[in-house]
DNA sequence: TTGTACGCGTTATCAG
DNA sequence: CTGATAACGCGTACAA
């Protein structure tokens, strides 16, 4: 590996010269400076980024922390983050499972952004003690070095449950998502609280994963206890589509017998037929502000805690009875 | 930052001692190691990523190179990376951007994997040539560093072809990527032959984007051609959606006057109604064989380039004329 | 303008 | 078994 020092000794000048040429300082006559660079180029010299972040204790860069590699959300989420963080000079990687976690206690990265329900709260807590910056945008945590980008759940799931009753249903399956997930619980509080104020109006929980297989065991039941019309209310929108898969094998029809709505807007709900109602929001917006606000923690500037809005998108998966 | 220093001067020992006792060296009595490793755990000491990394020269990360963190294709394929490269105790993280390239070469990773047109040839074979290991899924380069794991285009382009001309197609509209693609230009370099060998049947090229905008594009020369149906290879799938959402605006109907197959069998490709017929490949195994392959390089032993096979998946999308 | 010297945190070598 | 010391490659205050 070539060094500052083999490009020294070629130059016959002193290793700090070297160093001072490569950071284009102006301590070092031009034509040196010239020289110094040819050799480097000459030598293929890269500095060595271990080196450099030994000294400047900094890396520069900021990981996200998923779950998963797989799901639809992440694309444009990833876009987003991606993008301010390279606006600012910052590099972005995406991490995921347990392995990885060690990368911001041992300063492999500067900062981190977590959407990924296994990295227990205690650990990013004991991180934030130790003074590294985080954002999570899957739960909230009260600590000077975490901020929360969070999605607007209450808003979200209120919608998609007057938008059902709206349409004049009066029995109303939701299928939740798995325990402890942030969403799901702050989801499901909208919705008990939307069925308490309507009397007339049937609320059956069924607990659901946020994965196909959720939606398809969830269709079971409603399959098996069908009598007339009802309304699903599927926590996101994998679960609404594996209750969907399910529901295609039977005599039952989306938008006629079973009238579905889901939570996310991913890709898929768009080219269902009919169109799956669902609950949108910009995921690269929420993306690009979760590295915004990570960026400023690093910088020392204080954040408030932000929310992503959401909408209605209305399908024909769901209609009036 | 709290140091083995720190650690050294509570525990009254060296800092050689604390190295031993941390690492778990049997030179060190029971006694002191655990003296050393209660000061340790006490102290919140976290070995600093940056210094082991200088000194050990490696960093057991392995990096994903991708144009765009969007798109169906790269989550099962990062999955199978992932599983593969924690079995060998390396962490895999994903970059993208051309910002993101230096890691390589500055050795925040121990080698690369490629999926991204973007990456120039000429910057891997000058990484390789300063002895970096890398993968490549998206070329074909020739050297002792640089491990090749290609899909079976050819077979996969063939399998097409020959699908649409069994059902009796006489007009084939072939939609291709974009220029410079590797695995479109080894699609076309079967559909020629194909076409060759089959006189009676007419081959039309129409350059595309491997996008939703090129298959539109595409649809649009398609529909202002019609007369009677014709058959469409779409070099992926997500051209064929693209081509199928525009055509979905006018009175033809996919697998009665267009008659459309694609390439990558995405998740999407399952949920078109009828549904699409494509090639299917496992995107998982080659990720996991990309990531053995690296591995292998790594760990010094020689490696033959390897080539993911890919069948045939009949849709409705496509049928007799 | 250039060179010297030290620090960053870890590991390896060599003495004791 | 333990300790002192020297790398590793880079950045920078300070001295020349």
């Amino acid at each position: 590996m070539v060094s500052i020092k083999d490009i020294a000794k070629k130059a016959g000048v002193s290793i700090s010269t070297v160093s001072y040429a490569l950071n284009g300082s102006n301590k070092v006559t031009d034509e040196t400076s010239s020289k110094i660079l040819a050799i480097a180029k000459e030598l293929n010299y890269v500095p060595n980024a271990a080196a450099r972040n030994l000294k400047k204790r900094e890396t520069k860069i900021v990981g996200v922390f998923l779950t998963d590699f797989r799901g639809d959300v992440y694309g444009d989420l990833l876009h987003g983050m991606k993008e301010i963080s390279n606006l600012q000079g910052y590099d972005l990687i995406v991490c995921s499972g347990e392995q990885s976690h060690k990368m911001l206690p041992e300063r492999m990265i500067d900062g981190a952004i977590i959407l990924d329900q296994m990295f227990a709260s205690e650990e990013l807590l004991k991180y934030a003690d130790l003074g590294h910056k985080i954002v999570v945008l899957d739960r909230e945590l009260d600590h000077p070095n975490i901020n929360q980008v969070l999605l607007d759940n209450k808003a979200g799931a209120t919608l998609a449950m007057e938008h059902l009753i709206e349409l004049g249903h009066k029995k109303i399956y939701v299928v939740t998502g798995p325990e402890g997930s942030y969403d799901s619980m702050q989801r499901m509080k909208a919705v008990r609280m939307v069925s308490e104020r309507s009397h007339d109006v049937e609320c059956i929980e069924i607990s659901g994963n946020f994965e196909k297989t959720g939606g398809e065991k969830a269709a079971e039941q409603i399959i098996a206890e069908y009598k007339e019309p009802v309304a699903v209310f599927c926590l996101n929108d994998e679960m609404a589509i594996g209750l969907w898969n399910r529901i295609s094998e039977t005599d039952l029809k989306i938008g006629e017998h079973i009238h579905l709505i889901g939570f996310d807007n991913i890709e898929l709900a768009g080219y269902m037929q009919p169109r799956l109602s669902t609950i949108n929001y910009s995921k690269q917006k929420w993306g690009a502000l979760a590295a915004e606000q990570l960026l400023k923690l690093l910088s020392g500037d204080t954040v408030e805690n932000e929310r992503i809005y959401v909408t209605l998108v209305r399908g024909e998966s769901a209609n009036r009875v």
